[in-house]
DNA sequence: CATGAATGAGACTTCATTCAT
DNA sequence: AATGAATGAAGTCTCATTCAT
């Protein structure tokens, strides 16, 4: 049953939905096919549970370790840097399951996704939110608009990640490289115009009276 | 022929590869489903031309209008825009196809796709690359790291699209205004920093590490 | 196509439709069970079908042949032997697969089969109404309860004989004298109290008068 | 064990012997699938041993109570009001299950079956025995015969209450109404014809001869 | 005695593909 | 060139039944 998820989640990242088979699946594991049919009432519940699984753990990892006491800044580097971890390590081809999936009209996938998504995304968007509201980040750009933009080229990166990934695995992704690209260049666009600038040197004369008044 | 390419289209676009089925693509052309395979040796072979045919002309509205001359901040406006529409008009359903099947390790879809992507993503490479050229965009980052940076976003915007356009459109997205937005935070994250920006950066990045080293 | 529909009806009516094999229907064919599903969407619709066909035959024969201006007595007798006949020549198992699956409330068979018991039934509904209302039968009873009187005796003959005639048909019904049997029992139950003696009355009475004048 | 017959009864009640599972009588009883088995030796032996007991209490009730000293007018009428009323009451299912798995040729149900309806229809044929002997019914019909006229209608009209009985119940059958106007017409029709009668028909049978015969 | 776990056998169904006409 | 007809291969799913514990 907990073997059943393990290679389920194999399968359906390998394949996505529609190649995986209950016939693999139940091969994988040496059992027969029925028994993956004891367990679960068919491929779309065996996949849902698979996919809520995963999706399960990545939300509690970064609702339990987001620092929401840091600086935005900290946060938002923080979050570029678990998300590609997380998805990377063991997920890239759950990651394509789930963008693959998430629209298919004719099934509903969708339903069962939504919440989820909604939960997942909640720590980027409060992370966000705050940041507008101590005047970290710029407040003239709808948090709507934000999202797309910290989660979008992660994404991008993943997909490539896993289009070339998937024989030789040519290039492994640097996960601190990128994430720390990334986030300079989100903290650049999204922070208020100028505030840098100001936060920078009030920093730096904070430092320098400390420096003095120490002697 | 050119009618089963256009229909081909269709069902691939709102179907997705697995999903879409020759019998369909039959159906909605009033012809017989023998014809189909007459002109096209399968249902593979069909979807990469059809495939191939929307990358084609995607290729040829970029390279065509990309205003090489202009400066790079309205370079990328104008590849952000248009990329948009271009897609939300009568794509998103192909976009979704090629970001599913451009792995799928089994099937040699990943080799067809790989030069017409690099084809794609070639304009926007150069843009990027003149930016840096000529000081407009910030060169402490890889080209290979801004790319995602602007695909990216704009993909994450057409999956949302594509999920929830679905059933009603509720809101169709406001594409000058999302493209506005998007190429507006990307500039900002793009361009060359001052130099003073830059001493304190350099600065303030001392002082942490230095922190840090001391415990 | 035809030969699917025949072929169908043959196992349909010897095993009932949950016993009936769509492999076994290909394979009496001598064809693919592919095939089968090129000309029916699936097992229940071809079953349809197969019900429907058959009684179109019998409804078409009754309604053509239904001596509408001879006295009720004769017209009841013609319904009785006929729809013996009808049954027994080639339509016990047919039958017995209706009644079976006329009820089964988790199938929507019944909405299929509602309209042809309707049209079946119609015309023996019509005999009756016209024999209440021409004196001929008794109209103390409701038609409602009158039918079952006509069809349930005749049902449970044919049951008998679907039940014994399987293996070796040990004494294959002699349908002239059970029609006769029967309908000169319902004859005498269903016509007005009094009336056939007043009737044979004044039948004697007539031939007597026109013997008499006659010389 | 007394349990598992119950609850099979119910089940094999509802869903007929091919749609009802053993999984469900096990699942409505609380106990593991293997239980039943453990009973039972299969599906099968249940159904029967179902079936027998469900026979055994109406032969018994039958037997019991059938009040053989009145004249045959009352036994006919208690006859037929009592079998409605046990069908009606628990057993239209397990009526249903009977009449359809009576036959099914490949099944060994007839022959457990056969003796059982033997049994049951004994007290009936006893009861037109007597009817005959005493010249209260017309003997001018051998009995054969007389059993469909009497079982018939009631099973028709059973019928008819399980098809429709299975969505709201719409009208539920008024069992001593029905029951007395079938024994009513029942009567008229078996008693045995006084002589004026008997006469008169066969001066009318021979009068339409002869003209038949005449052109 | 009761059962959790497993499964063999087989059902219906789909679909890309072939081929004679 | 177009197609009607047919199908092989494969997939998902159901269910009565077994057996070690």
């Amino acid at each position: 049953m907990r073997d059943i998820l393990r290679v389920g989640r194999e399968v359906f990242a390998e394949k996505g939905y529609e190649r995986a088979t209950t016939t693999e699946i139940a091969q994988r594991l040496g059992v027969s096919e029925a028994t993956v049919f004891t367990y679960f009432h068919g491929k779309r519940e065996l996949c849902v549970q698979v996919i809520t699984d995963w999706y399960d753990e990545i939300i509690a990892a970064i609702e339990a370790g987001l620092p929401r006491d840091q600086p935005a800044r900290v946060q938002l580097d923080w979050f570029v840097r678990t998300h590609l971890r997380l998805f990377l390590i063991q997920g890239t081809g759950l990651c394509a399951l789930v963008l693959s999936e998430g629209r298919s009209k004719g099934q509903d996938f969708g339903e069962t996704l939504l919440p989820l998504q909604r939960r997942y995304t909640a720590p980027l968007m409060e992370l966000l939110a705050r940041g507008q509201a101590s005047g970290e980040f710029r407040t003239d750009l709808p948090l709507r608009l934000l999202r797309p933009m910290v989660l979008g080229p992660m994404e991008h990166i993943l997909w490539e990640a896993v289009a070339q990934g998937g024989e030789a695995a040519p290039k492994p992704i640097d996960i601190d490289a990128t994430a720390g690209a990334i986030s300079a260049l989100l903290w650049t666009g999204l922070q208020a115009p100028d505030a840098e600038l100001a936060a920078l040197r009030t920093f730096q004369a904070t430092v320098r009276r400390a420096l003095d008044s120490a002697g």
